[in-house]
DNA sequence: AATGAATGAGCGTTCATTCAT
DNA sequence: GATGAATGAACGCTCATTCAT
């Protein structure tokens, strides 16, 4: 039916207005700043509302969160299905500029992350958007981790006996979490010296993998080039 | 004078169980359930002498963070120092041990320190307090920093022409604290494959100083020993 | 016309189902558990639709005090008009028998009626409804108060000079609304010694009705019979 | 010390206020119309001050009931043991007394025990305060239950074999509650021919007793003027 | 200097009622 | 006529902060 079609669509349309609202809010004035007073006056609706269309605050964000890793997720997808990869290590280099173009185009997205994984919400939100969470990490390990599980399967990773393919990613992780958890919430980079933390990032990361023994399938490879290609023919960087 | 003195100690005996109180109070219940109110009646003083040595309830947050800070500067200063370094890599081995020691040892300051990362704090703090912190997470850089240096000086580390020693600084740094933060936040790390991350972090911490060509000064040098090594003779692990 | 009669049906139908979803929504979970969303979400029709039918909260609740008033009337109607009377006297223990089987047949309209006494409600009701409660209330004592004068005109009651018929009329209303209520409320009967509140309540009755001199007609009379043979021929006891 | 003695007695007055404010608005409202804030806006304390002396509003009205419940107690005790009586069913007719003299002169105080029966009241409370409750109601009937057991030892009470003293106490109870109840809920009264609703309370509890056959110990017994010796005598009616 | 009673703005949440569709 | 989204006042409650004692 078209009544039930459009209201449905409407509905969807106002709940994707309160987050938007909240997400911006939550980066500029954090999860305690974050109030469903203020979110209600800032909007065009009511708390009222609001409550219809999210049983508590936390649920806002636990909503919030889901968007972000959904996004995450969708972009690691992408990246890692670049048709202009040549080689594991091409995907694992367009994941490392996933990551990247997900920090940079939705740095509120990256914000809900970082305020979620500090802020204890749990008691309150419903089951299926906590397992919702739980289904978005894992499948973002699973990609990586299949991809370096691709790379020891032909040969171009090799790990040394103690070490798994989940080592890689947990690397890889916590290089690119720590890196951007820093960037954004460390107000004296510039003046400790460090001028451009991406390139850094993406330095060190190199890094890493080479010691893993990483390797392209034919000659150099400059990854630099390739993660900047990935930002462009994939996530259309401008 | 000596009734001074006194009181001065006092105070700042005082002073240090107003914070021990609630930093593990903060760590147990989270910022959210840190309240004057509870510190107060957990306490033997009352809620209106804590005010007399803290203008308000952040101040004692950004207190705490002091504390953390400085006791990572101290232990960083001690591992730099490390008596039994043959080279400026076994240094640099010597601050990922203390960084590992400070998160075993301090938890409750680990924890601090990424909360005051996430809260927005600092409108009602006072310059001074902001400052030490600065100052203290300025100096665990130089430290880093310097070893650094050293090693360039020395000659057994070299880098490209557009990488600095604070990259590397920064390398460490992110590496850590991401790994650290991800683990002490995360629930799911056993059922996605990753068994023993502090083994995976040291392995690829390693991974990226070698990629760095940091180099022992003398054949080769296994660094899980160097690091366990100065946890024991300088922090004293039973 | 047909079709104004079959609308006003429908009309009667709904606002039947209303009251009766109300009513059982107002013994499980009180007055403070009754809620407009509540009752639409447990109903086929919406909360506007509701409103078409009551003005306010407060007129479904008085609504159903009305039909529970209404109920008890019907029912101290037929119990005063049972063939099987012999004389006023039996009238007098019908009515009884007709009280008792309302609480036991309708707990949720007794509910109702105890609610309706405590909560104040007749701010925002119609004068309609409350004129109706008043209406029943007053024929329900009439219905007593009538046997009353008419043992008083047949001589098998004798009143002292300063009681009225009204005045046994309150005493058993009070002592049964009285009973019930305790019954309905109290927690502890059984454990302070009261063993069969409504056995107790009958002979209770039975000896203040005794003390008016209220006789039966001829001899004597087992009253615990009569009204037991009330609620199975009046009532339908099964 | 004096210090703590006049903390401890001001927090005791200042307790007694708030319930002394609450105890009027709450007969004037009802428990619906009762709230924090409106106890808080007609006193001169504010909202957080009522919090420090009641966990919640329940325990308010829970404190409440303990304190009518504890004068009623009281009430019956005195009138238990008037030194004028002469035999069981004086002091019988004292507690009468009693019960109508507590109508009288704490009306607001029967109306928070009608309340709390039919308010839900229980689950925020404590259970220090709801067994205080128990233990009142209990000591009430005990007392009551003891003149009846004293009464049947003493042979001026006859029960028949079925019938206990909790059945006379159940009785009386139900009756005096009743009766209350409809006076101070019911409007019509009057309109319907119940012209002194006290005075009928009287005689049909003389009767109901009477029919027991609770006799007094000599001759005849005017019940009315030994109830207001006792409420002239014990409660000091003026 | 130390106390803790008092404050009151602010919180998350509910719900009777309205009214555009 | 039926709907249910929207409202917003009111609720119970918390807690950082102040200040008279």
């Amino acid at each position: 039916m078209v009544t039930v079609t459009r209201k449905q669509r409407e509905r969807l349309e106002r709940e994707a207005k309160i987050l938007d609202l909240a997400r911006g809010m939550l980066h500029e004035v954090g999860y305690l700043g974050l109030s469903m007073d203020r979110i209600a006056s800032q909007m065009e609706y009511s708390k009222g509302t609001i409550y219809q269309h999210f049983q508590n605050k936390e649920e806002i964000i636990l909503a919030l969160a889901n968007e972000a890793l959904e996004k995450r997720l969708e972009m690691f997808e992408s990246a890692s299905t670049w048709s202009g990869a040549t080689c594991s290590r091409d995907r694992i280099a367009a994941i490392g500029a996933a990551a990247e173009k997900f920090v940079e185009q939705y740095p509120h997205h990256f914000a809900v992350e970082q305020i979620v994984r500090s802020a204890s919400i749990w008691e309150k939100t419903s089951e299926e958007r906590r397992q919702f969470m739980q289904v978005c990490e894992g499948r973002c390990m699973q990609i990586v981790g299949g991809i370096a599980r691709d790379g020891l399967a032909h040969g171009d990773l090799e790990l040394p006996a103690e070490r798994s393919a989940e080592d890689v990613v947990f690397g890889l992780w916590s290089l690119n979490f720590g890196a951007y958890t820093i960037v954004t919430s460390s107000e004296s980079l510039e003046e400790n010296g460090i001028r451009d933390p991406i390139a850094a990032l993406r330095h060190n990361q190199n890094l890493m993998l080479d010691g893993y023994n990483w390797r392209p399938l034919y000659g150099d490879r400059d990854y630099d080039a390739v993660m900047d290609r990935v930002k462009r023919e994939v996530f259309g960087n401008e």
